[in-house]
Formats: C-alpha cells, structure tokens, sequence
DNA sequence: ACGCTTTTTGCTGCGGCGCAACATAAAAAT
DNA sequence: ATTTTTATGTTGCGCCGCAGCAAAAAGCGT
C-alpha cells in the first residue's frame, strides 16, 4: 500500500510532534540506546520546524540552552539518523524528522517543495518494487535508498 | 523499456568518451552554445574517469593545461549540465558525464557503487511511472527527479 | 576591418558544511 | 568505588560552492 503524508500548513504540529517523541523514546529503549537530552532537543527541534533544516540552523534554534558547537549536533544527528528517526536531505544539505515508523532497509521518498519547503515522506507502494527490480536488472544491491524529488505541492500550486 | 548503463571495469573507455563528445558537439551545435576548450577538457576529463568527480578533482587533473580556479570549473560544469551533458550527485558532492542521451525532464536513477566508486545509470521503465504516479497521488507536481542509490555493483559482489 | 555588444574566463575573497583529534564529563558495569 | 564505556565540549581545519569585479575572447552590424 502506498502512503504518503504531506504535511498541510495548517496541521497540528503539536500532537505530531509529541507523538513522534512518543515513538522515538520507544524506539531507543526497545534498543537500549539513550535518547539523551541533547539528542532529544535536536529531534524536537526538527519536529517544530517540518521542513528541513540545516546542523547550522538547529544550533541558532537551540540557542536558548546553552548553543551547542557544531559536530555535537552532527552527532545528535548521526544517533537519530541511525535509528531512522532522521533523514538526510542531500540535495539541500539538510535533515528532516521521520514522521513515520518504517523499516531500515525501506526505501523512502521524498517530496520536497521548492516554494514552501515542505517536505512529503511516502513508503512502500510500486516505487519501491520499481527500484527492486531495476536495481536487479542490472545487478546490484541497493542499501538505503532515498529518492529525493524537487518540485511543487499542491497547496502552493492552488495559491 | 527499462535500460541500464553500468560499465564494466574493462571496457572501453576511449571509444565511449569519444562518442560522448561527438554527441556533445552535435547538442551544442544544434543549440547555437558553445562548447568550448574549457568546458570541453571538464567533460573530456569526467568522460575519462566514469566515476564521480568533485569539482576540486577535476581542477587538479586539468593542472598540466594551466590548473582553472574552482569557479572556472563550476562554470564549465553549470554549463554541461543545463545541457544535460553531466549530472551532479548530490550525495557525494560530484559531478558524471551523462553516458546516454535523455530528454531534459525524464528520471534518472544513479546506482552508485559504494567499493568501487562506479556509477550506473538508468532511465526509463517501470520506476519512472511508479515516481509519477506517486507525485499525482500526493498532489504533487515533479520537476527534475533525480534518484541516488548506493549500494554494491556486482563486479564487486563477485569479487 | 573596425568598433560595439555579448559571452566566457581569470582573479580575489568569503561563507557554509562537515568532521578529525583530543580533552572532559557523565553513565554503566564490575 | 573503581574501572570501563559512552556522550559531550573545545579547538581547529579542509572541502564545497559561489559572489563580485576585471580582463579577454567571440559574435555582430556597419
């Protein structure tokens, strides 16, 4: 089945966000990993934001706390990413919070608009049958795809 | 129909590369641009290597004709790539030469081997409608999808 | 052939991104 | 409580990508 969750502007960040905290304290303590409050703050940074956000821009927002240097938040970064709570946003140089629970291996696809910002997460569905058999063909093994495709979303076009 | 373009480590680079740049001069020419020295040697110099190059790379192997400053190379490639001659790979910040010709809004998809640096490309087939119709069904509207998959090429695999 | 316009290249400099290497502090394990 | 592991802080650096301006080269009309 395929999903795909693109977040309106009007939503209710709030519950959303509680709830992926929710999720991702689960999460560590099924693995016996520390969602430390250092980790956490950046998770919560990007669940405020839902657009993608640079290491840069997570530290001036943190700079309430105390702002920390840079490669602290790479590595809150790195923990949350190898815990697939967070993605990477290659094309911009950026991190998005995961708003859904998915599989490591998963491919994910990234809708991502170039007005707004806004980034759509969608899983499963013919895309990623698609790519397997692609990648097949021509025999190769993928690891962690992430496809990334830049454009507009509905709402900015309507406007 | 699904095609897929993953060089073997011995074929023949200097028959491809060659074929690569006629096909360049006839694009260029057919558009009134210019390909000219520079922009020539960037593309000559990632036809050679088949695998991602970042820009500061292409500088130093361009050193023996008078090594350009980084921009003149980001130029030269900005250049290609409008002309769909090179595409960046964002996800290691490098740039290939385009191994088959392509309309300017059709999918790639990247297979990029992560041993041995090698880059497949494909286009076409069954992934790119699952993209689109996944962007319809979000109400999205796609510009330019370019899909990045790391894993291991099976020269590799075997070895 | 000449000057004029457009395009391309060279030069200087800078800001953002990402992390290495080491030191310190905090938490777990024994 | 001491040792071991894990996380955070500090300093510093290298790469990527380009802005802004100056100079040179290519096209263009007369």
């Amino acid at each position: 089945m395929q999903q795909v969750i693109f977040p309106t502007p009007d939503h209710d960040h709030d519950s959303c966000a509680s709830a992926a905290i929710a999720h991702a304290e689960e999460l560590c303590a099924a693995r016996s990993q520390r969602l430390t409050p250092m980790r956490r703050h950046v998770l919560e940074t990007l669940l405020a934001s839902h657009k993608p956000l640079g290491a840069y821009e997570i530290m001036e927002r943190l700079a309430d706390q105390g702002r920390p240097a840079p490669i602290t938040v790479y590595r809150a970064l790195d923990f949350l990413r190898d815990n697939g709570l967070v993605h990477r946003i290659e094309s911009r140089n950026a991190f998005v919070a995961c708003v859904h629970e998915h599989a490591g291996s998963d491919p994910v696809v990234f809708l991502i608009c170039e007005r707004c910002g806004a980034v759509g997460e969608a899983t499963g569905g013919t895309v990623a049958e698609a790519l397997k058999t692609s990648c097949r063909a021509a025999g190769f093994t993928p690891k962690s795809p992430v496809i990334e495709i830049a454009g507009i979303c509905s709402h900015c076009r309507e406007r």
